[in-house]
RNA sequence: GGUCCCUUCGUCUAUCGGUUAGGACACAUGGUUUUCAUCCAUGAAAGAGGGGUUCGAUUCCCCUAGGGACCGCCA
C-alpha cells in the first residue's frame, strides 16, 4: 500500500477561517498518524480574487497553530498547462465535448428552470451534436461527458456510503471559453499528480466528489479514499464563513488565545477519543483517527475555547507561558519593558490564576508593567480618612524594612489590624487600591512583593483625593 | 424546488441491543479563601415525534418533523 499523503487546498481569496483550520488539522493529523505526508496546495486559479497576502496569511495561520506542510506549497496556477492537457486528452478520448451554447442561452435556461421550479441542469445540447453545426462566432467551453445511466456509491470514510443517481450530475464545464480550467478538473488532476491517498475536506465538496471521480475513472487513475468532514456552524447553526465575526484565527490570537489551546479545542470539535478532553500535540498525533469524526455539524462555543485556554494557562510551564505572553504583547499590545520582564515572570504564578486569556494576564499585570497607576475612580472613593491613616501607618513601617518578605510583612499587617480595630479587608483593600488602582486583584502580599520597594513607597504616598 | 447529509443535557461528546444514559464546558448551590478569582464538593440538565424488528431499543429499519450542504464558464 502506498504511503499516506493528504493535502489541504484552500483558495487564497480571503483569510482562513477556523473551520478551514480544523479541516487542515484533521488532514495533517491523519497523515502524521500514518507517518505519511501532508501537502499544502494553493488553489489560486481565480485570478480576480486570489491575493498573495491571503496566501501568506494562510501559511502563517497554519504555522501559528502548529501545522507545517511537507515540501513547498503547490501553486495550482502554475499547473494550468497540465490541466489543459488533461482536458484535451479527455476530449480526444470522447469523455468530453465542446459546448457552443452562448452564455445568454445558458442564463435563459437557468431562468426558465427557476420559474418552473425545477432544478437547473445543463441540457446536454452539444453532447451529441456535430461540430459541423457549430456557430462560428462562439468560443466553446469544454464539458465533461458525465454518466447518465445508473448510480454511483461513494464509500466515504466519515459519511459512510452515499449513493447518487448519475444523471443528477450534469455535464460540468472543465475548460472555460477562455481556455482556463475549472475547479473540478484542477482538483482531480492535482490530487492525482500529487499522489494523494486520502482526500480529507469539508463536506461542502461531497457532490463535487462525484464529478472528480468520473475524471479519475476516465483517465484510469487509481482513486484515493475520501473523508468528508462536517462543517462547523455558527451558534445559530449556519455554515461558518469568512464574514462571520470571531471566525478567523486573528480574532482569537488577538484576545490572547494560545495556539495549543485552540488546537486542542478544534481537535475535540467533531472528533472524540473516549472521554479524553486534553490532548498534547503528541497525543493528538498518536490517537487521531478518521473513525472518530462525527457526522453531524458542530457549533462554535466561545466559553469552551476560553476554558480550554484557561486550562493551558494554568498548566503549562511558566517559562513557556511567559514566552507566549511576551509574544502576544509584542504583537497586540505593547512590548513589556526589559526591566519589567523578570517581575512579570515571577508574578505569573498568581497573575495567571485569574486569567482565561493572555490578555487577562496582561491586564492583571498592568500595575507591574506601568510605572504610573491607573486608578479606578469608583474604587478610590473607598479610601476614607480611616483608610488613609492605615496607609500612612503601613508606609512608615514599610520604610524600615530592608528586604521585604511575606514573613516580615505579615506581623506588620496583623499589628495594623489590631491597632486600627479592623479586619484584614480594612487594611488589605486600601493598600491594594493604592498599589494597583483597583480593589480587585492578587493577594496583598503578592502585590507588595511583586513591586520594587521604591515603587511601593511612591504609590503609598501619592495624593489621590 | 431537486439531490445528498445530519438529529443524545444549552454546547462538545461517550454508548458499537440489556447502563441508575457517562464525561467535559457553561449554569446553580455550598465550602475553602484576607477582596476578585482559583480550588473543592454537590446539583439541575438529553436520546425530535411516530411506527416497526426484537425477550429487550438511544443503538437496526421505515415514515414524519426540524436543521444543514450543494445545485456557477467560484473554489
Amino acid at each position: 500500500m502506498s504511503k499516506v499523503a493528504t493535502r489541504f487546498a484552500p483558495s487564497p481569496t480571503g483569510p482562513l477561517h477556523i473551520g478551514g483550520i480544523r479541516t487542515a488539522l484533521f488532514s495533517w493529523l491523519y497523515s502524521k498518524n500514518q507517518k505519511g505526508k501532508f501537502y499544502l496546495r494553493i488553489e489560486d486559479t481565480d485570478k480576480e480574487r486570489s491575493k498573495d497576502e491571503y496566501k501568506d496569511q494562510i501559511i502563517n495561520s497554519l504555522k501559528w497553530i502548529g501545522i507545517e506542510h511537507d515540501g513547498n506549497e503547490y501553486i495550482q496556477s502554475k499547473k494550468i498547462d497540465d490541466h489543459v492537457k488533461i482536458a484535451n486528452e479527455l476530449l480526444k478520448k470522447n469523455y468530453a465535448y465542446k459546448c457552443y451554447c452562448s452564455s445568454e442561452e445558458i442564463e435563459d435556461q437557468k431562468k426558465r428552470a427557476k420559474q418552473k421550479k425545477i432544478p437547473y441542469i445543463y441540457n446536454r445540447k452539444w453532447r451529441d451534436l456535430s461540430e459541423v453545426d457549430a456557430p462560428k462566432d462562439i468560443k466553446p467551453v469544454i464539458r465533461f461527458k458525465s454518466k447518465i445511466k445508473g448510480s454511483y456509491i461513494l464509500k466515504d470514510i466519515v459519511q459512510g456510503d452515499i449513493e447518487i443517481e448519475n444523471d443528477t450530475i450534469e455535464d460540468f464545464v472543465i475548460l472555460r471559453n477562455d481556455g482556463t480550467p475549472t475547479y473540478n478538473l484542477c482538483a482531480a488532476v492535482d490530487d492525482h499528480q500529487m499522489s494523494m491517498t486520502h482526500i480529507i475536506r469539508g463536506d461542502d465538496h461531497k457532490i463535487n466528489t462525484f464529478k472528480q471521480i468520473q475524471i479519475y475513472e476516465a483517465m484510469k487513475w487509481e482513486l484515493p479514499s475520501f473523508a468528508h468532514v462536517p462543517l462547523i456552524h455558527t451558534i445559530d447553526g449556519k455554515k461558518l464563513s469568512k464574514r462571520d465575526k470571531a471566525s478567523t484565527l486573528d480574532d482569537y490570537s488577538k484576545i490572547g488565545i494560545m495556539p495549543m489551546a485552540l488546537r486542542n479545542y478544534l481537535l475535540r470539535l467533531g472528533w472524540s477519543y473516549k472521554d479524553k478532553e486534553i490532548f498534547t500535540l503528541e497525543e493528538s498525533i498518536n490517537l487521531f483517527n478518521l473513525e472518530g469524526i462525527g457526522k453531524s455539524p458542530s457549533k462554535l462555543d466561545m466559553s469552551r475555547i476560553l476554558s480550554m485556554n484557561e486550562h493551558y494557562i494554568k498548566n503549562i510551564d511558566e517559562n513557556d507561558l511567559f514566552g507566549q505572553l511576551n509574544e502576544y504583547c509584542k504583537l497586540f499590545k505593547k512590548e513589556i519593558k526589559q526591566d519589567k520582564k523578570d517581575k512579570i515572570k515571577k508574578s505569573l504564578t498568581f497573575l495567571k490564576n485569574k486569567a482565561k486569556t493572555l490578555e487577562d494576564i496582561f491586564n492583571n499585570g498592568q500595575y507591574i508593567i506601568n510605572d504610573e497607576v491607573n486608578y479606578n475612580q469608583e474604587d478610590v472613593k473607598l479610601i476614607d480618612d480611616k483608610a488613609r491613616k492605615v496607609i500612612s501607618d503601613f508606609s512608615t513601617q514599610y520604610e524600615k524594612i530592608d528586604t521585604p518578605s511575606r514573613e516580615i510583612l505579615e506581623p506588620i499587617i496583623n499589628e495594623l489590624i489590631k491597632s486600627h480595630a479592623t479586619n484584614f479587608k480594612g487594611v488589605g483593600q486600601p493598600l491594594r487600591i493604592m498599589l494597583t488602582g483597583s480593589k480587585f486583584g492578587p493577594g496583598i502580599y503578592d502585590i507588595i512583593l511583586s513591586l520594587e520597594k521604591e515603587q511601593v513607597q511612591k504609590r503609598l504616598t501619592i495624593k489621590i483625593t
